[in-house]
DNA sequence: GTCTGAGTTAAGAAATTGTTATGAGAAAGT
DNA sequence: ACTTTCTCATAACAATTTCTTAACTCAGAC
């Protein structure tokens, strides 16, 4: 299903087992750790998608890891994510500052942590294109769209919108299918709506990247 | 891997050493001095990250160092971390008072130490920009911020919600995650509030460090 | 030529954020 | 204990950005 790989670093070998059993059904493939020494070595050689890290252990704190997984600038970055006990305030305050990205309290319940590793290895799409090198990264968390290096700020409309049609390149949209993604089924806008939207994103892409299928609607051109 | 220097000011040369080679291990820049007055000197001259100094010390002793290096606004302020013996509870109040940070007591534990020299070394968060020389520095201790060497006082709601944003630069980070970070979980404050904070922050670093992302939130800019 | 669907533009509405003033309350100074 | 100063939250209003609509233009099909 996905090709997601989750790194869990945790000293307690009941959590390990617990946390990889849950997220191995959801189809990850999981690598663990016990401490924060071994957390790093693997997070260099496995390059995870995301970790998964208790703050307090032994050897080396979760938010030292944290830091030492920043600072090397060579592996594509990990999303990380915290395991904290209830009340750790200064662990929230220390993690953030250490670059992490979020937190799940414990104790843990397997749903919840499901829908926000879900929606943490959703923030990025990134559809490479075949020749030349440029790319087209959605960042969902920031609103912002990365294309060719450079970072383009898009209303939140134009940003739903393109974010709908890069999540299948190639495939055609309909105006319908677009306006009840953007707008929802419940809310009504003309017809032209959805064209002016798109005629601003190809102000600020450039004309090559949506294409129209005359009678039928948009679509991501897979250049 | 850091790059963090810390001078070590003792008049005993096994101390020196121990010090040292436990301080090297975990790849910090170790500088040493053997009396007050050479530690000044090499304070103004290396200006370090942290300063472990020892209390007792002949020609100048440590509180007197501590004072002297306090009163040069001109350098970059260390922090100072003063050795003690057991028992010698005069000597951390006077500590305090003449500007010092932290204590740790003697007979040095290694693990020990360096737990709390990390922990010294991350109450400060640096963020370097990448062409001109602007850095923002925070100093969680005293409340302050220093914005291309000049120092600038923040009342504390305002320190804290910059130092929430520069935690993540470039991380965008919404009124609710603002609020529950600055304000926590319980206290409920207006929509607005946070907006007003932001603009007294912006009237005192300048408009281009924080920037709006309209229908998502802040975030502190990466010039 | 006419028709149809799409592109374009501008203008006003709606949503969102910026700004200022005010008073309550806390902190500091005397 | 008193006054003064600073901080903070809020409301009201201004400014800005974003969204939607309508009217008009353009291109290709018939």
């Amino acid at each position: 299903m996905t090709n997601y790989s989750i790194l869990i670093v945790d000293d307690e070998p009941d959590i390990l087992q617990f946390l990889t059993y849950n997220l191995n059904k959801e189809g990850y493939k999981v690598y663990t750790a016990q401490n924060g020494e071994e957390g790093l070595k693997k997070t260099f050689t496995l390059e995870p998608s995301l970790v998964l890290m208790d703050v307090m252990m032994p050897i080396m704190d979760g938010i030292e890891t944290c830091q030492l997984i920043r600072e090397n600038k060579s592996i594509t970055q990990p999303i990380i994510c915290f395991l904290t006990s209830r009340g750790e305030d200064y662990s929230q305050i220390a993690g953030f500052q250490a670059g992490a990205d979020d937190y799940v309290t414990k104790p843990i319940r397997p749903r919840l942590l499901i829908s926000k590793v879900k929606s943490l290895l959703r923030r990025y799409t990134t559809v490479e294109t075949k020749e030349n090198s440029s790319s087209i990264k959605i960042d969902r968390d920031r609103y912002t769209i990365e294309l060719k290096g450079k970072n383009i700020n898009l209303p939140k409309k134009e940003f739903q919108l393109l974010d709908f049609l890069v999540s299948r390149p190639g495939k055609v949209f309909s105006r319908d299918q677009i306006m009840s993604y953007v707008w929802g089924t419940e809310t009504i806008v003309g017809e032209r709506t959805v064209d002016v939207h798109i005629r601003k994103i190809r102000e600020k892409l450039g004309n090559d990247y949506i294409r129209t299928i005359k009678g039928v609607g948009y679509t991501y051109n897979e250049i």
